[in-house]
DNA sequence: CTGAAAGCGCTAACAC
DNA sequence: GTGTTAGCGCTTTCAG
C-alpha cells in the first residue's frame, strides 16, 4: 500500500501538498495538484482512514445497538440505518445486546476507544446515567425516555387506543391483550393504550391482560389458556405481531374461527403478518423511516455539538387484513 | 479522554511501562505494575484502540457483505457471525450490497483503507479477480466458487434431488421448480438437482421450471399461472421459502389444496415458513452454522497467513411440515 | 503557493 | 527492569 510519502516523493513535492489536494484545502498551484492528482492515480494511492482517525479523534464510524437482528422488527431498522449511514460515508457497526446491560455497556466501552463517532441504542437498560457522560451523541429509540437525549419514537399508547378503539368498533364486545415482557418502555405504553379505553368497561377484567413476553411459543401457549378460560373473548390485542402470529396459531389449534369468533390485531407491520392465513391486521410503524430519522439526527449531532435535542414522534398506521377484515 | 502519557507521568514512569503492563509483556516490576494499575484505574484510562491500530496496521474489525439484511436469511447469518467475532474481541461492519458490483467495490475500497481485517462475502458479483489482489483475507458463502477462496456452503445440488425425490416419494407425480435469479450460483445448482431428477421422467415438460426471482410477489404471479396453464402439476419444488410461502399464497387464491392437491417443498428453513398456514416443508440450511463457521474460518485467515484454503460443505436437512406432510 | 516540523496515542526495538 | 526514541500515516500550524 502506497504512503502520502510516496506519492509525495514521486510528484516531487511535499506531504503536506499532497494533503492539500488530496482533501481539496488550502492553495496549491494548478500544475502540482495535477501532479499529485497523476502520481495518485499512478501509485493507486489511498488514503489510511485509520491514520486521518487519529488525527482527527473521529473514526467515521456509527453503531447500532439491537437486542437481536433476528428479532424481524430489526432488519428493517437496521437496512435504513445502514442505507443514511452510508449516504453519508460512514461506516456502520452492528451490535447484538440481547438486551443485557452488562453486553451494553462492554461494547459502549469498546466502540468509544476505537472513536466510534455516535451511537443508535434500542435497548431496556441502559438510563441516562451510562449514557450520560459519553463523548460521542446517542439517539434513543423505541424505548429509552428520557429529556437529555434525541429520541425518534412512535406514539405507542395513543396507537394503542387506536387499534383497540378499532376491534370495539367492528363489533368485538370482550377484548383482551397479550402484553410484552414489563421491563420494555414500549409494551407498558401499549397496555396503558389499551387499558385507557377498556378499564371502565363493565365486562373488563384484569385477567384479560396476559404476557406474551415478545415470544412467540410463550404466546401461543398463554392465548389458549386465555381463550380456554375466557370463551366469550372476540377480540385480541396483541402488543407485537410476533405474538399477533401466535395468537392466530394458538386460535387455528383450537379451532376458533379468525376473525368470525375472534379478530385480532397485531403492531409493527412485520412482513411474517402479511404471509399467515388469514393474515394479520396491524398497527403498522414506519420502521424504515424511524430508522432513517435516527440516523439523520445523529449525524447532525455528530456534525454540530450544539445541534438541539428533539424527541421526534412518528405515527403508526392501522393496516387493515383479513384477521379483522371480514368482520366489518 | 485520558492518555498513556498521562498514566505514566502519574505513576512516575515512561510510557513505554505502561505499555507493558497494558499488553502484559516484557519485564515490568511487581511495585511498578501496581503503581501503574493504580493510576490507570484512578483515571480510568482506556487505550485508544485507533493509535493501535495505526501501529499495527489492523482494526480488529471484519466486515460481512449480505444482498440485503431485510431479507429474512441473512439475520440469523449476521447474528452468528457477530457472535463469533465479538467474542475475539473484533468489531462488526454489516454492509448491505444489494448484490451490486459497484456497491461492493466501494466498500471493499472504503473498508480496506478502514485496514478491516477480514471479509465474509455473500456475493453473486465479486469474482475472484476483484478479490485476489487484496490485503485482508476473504472468506466466500453461499455464491462464490473459487478454488483461491476458502468458502463455507451447503450441497445445493444434492439437496434439490433430496427435495424433489422426497416429492416423488409421498406420490406426486408432476413435480414442478421455481427456481431463482440466473446470475445466483446457488439457485442454478439447486435447479440442477430438480433436473437430475426429473428431466429423464416422461412427463417432464421444460415449462415445468419458472423463474420466481427469489421474489415473493413475483412467485405468486408466475406460480398461479403455471398452475392454471397446467393442473396436473401435484407437487413443487420451490428454490427458497420466500418463494414457498409464494407458492402457498398462490394455490390458496386459486383453491388449491395444500399438501391434498400439492404438496411444496421449499429451502433455507427459515422462520417464516412455520407460521403459514399450512406451514411448509422445507430443505434447512443450518444458517447459524454457516455463518459461525465462516466467521471461524477468517479468523483463522487473519491470525495465520498460510492457513490453508478450506472449502466447508454443510448438510442441509429435511423438515417435514404441512405443506406436505398429511399426504403421506 | 509550498515545505518543515510537530503531533495525534501507542508500541517495540534498543540501550542502560 | 525501565527509559529513550523512532516511527505507524496523516493533517495542520507556522514560516517563508
Amino acid at each position: 500500500m502506497a504512503t502520502i510519502k510516496d506519492v509525495a516523493k514521486l510528484a516531487n513535492v511535499s506531504t503536506a501538498t499532497v494533503s492539500r489536494v488530496l482533501n481539496n484545502n488550502g492553495y496549491v498551484n494548478k500544475d502540482t495538484k495535477e501532479r499529485v492528482t497523476r502520481a495518485i492515480r499512478q501509485l493507486d494511492y489511498r488514503p489510511n482512514d485509520i491514520a486521518r482517525s487519529l488525527f482527527k479523534g473521529k473514526s467515521k464510524m456509527i453503531a447500532l445497538f439491537v437486542p437481536d437482528i433476528m428479532n424481524p422488527f430489526f432488519p428493517e431498522l437496521a437496512r435504513a440505518v445502514e442505507d443514511i449511514t452510508n449516504k453519508h460515508n460512514y461506516t456502520f457497526v452492528l451490535c447484538n445486546t440481547d438486551d443485557d446491560l452488562e453486553k451494553e455497556i462492554t461494547y459502549l466501552n469498546a466502540l468509544q476507544q476505537k472513536s466510534v463517532d455516535g451511537f443508535i441504542i434500542v435497548s431496556s437498560n441502559l438510563k441516562e446515567d451510562y449514557l450520560h457522560n459519553m463523548n460521542a451523541p446517542v439517539v434513543a429509540l423505541d424505548r429509552i425516555v428520557s429529556k437529555q437525549l434525541s429520541s425518534v419514537t412512535v406514539n405507542n399508547r395513543e396507537s394503542a387506543r387506536e387499534a383497540t378503539n378499532y376491534l370495539k368498533a367492528i363489533g368485538c364486545k370482550r377484548i383482551a391483550h397479550i402484553c410484552g415482557p414489563d421491563y420494555a418502555m414500549n409494551t407498558l405504553e401499549r397496555l396503558g393504550g389499551y387499558l385507557d379505553i377498556v378499564k371502565k368497561e363493565k365486562w373488563f377484567l384484569s385477567s384479560y391482560v396476559v404476557s406474551g413476553e415478545y415470544n412467540y411459543e410463550k404466546t401461543i401457549a398463554v392465548t389458549k389458556e386465555l381463550l380456554t378460560n375466557h370463551p366469550e373473548i372476540d377480540g385480541i390485542f396483541a402488543a407485537n405481531d410476533k405474538m399477533g402470529v401466535g395468537v392466530i396459531k394458538a386460535a387455528e389449534a383450537l379451532g376458533v374461527k379468525i376473525p368470525e369468533e375472534l379478530a385480532v390485531v397485531g403492531f409493527d407491520g412485520i412482513a411474517m403478518g402479511e404471509t399467515t392465513t388469514p393474515s394479520l391486521t396491524t398497527m403498522e410503524q414506519p420502521i424504515y423511516d424511524i430508522g432513517a430519522q435516527a440516523a439523520k439526527l445523529l449525524l447532525e449531532h455528530i456534525h454540530d455539538s450544539n445541534r438541539s435535542i428533539e424527541q421526534v414522534n412518528l405515527k403508526t398506521k392501522l393496516i387493515e387484513r383479513d384477521s379483522t377484515r371480514k368482520r366489518r
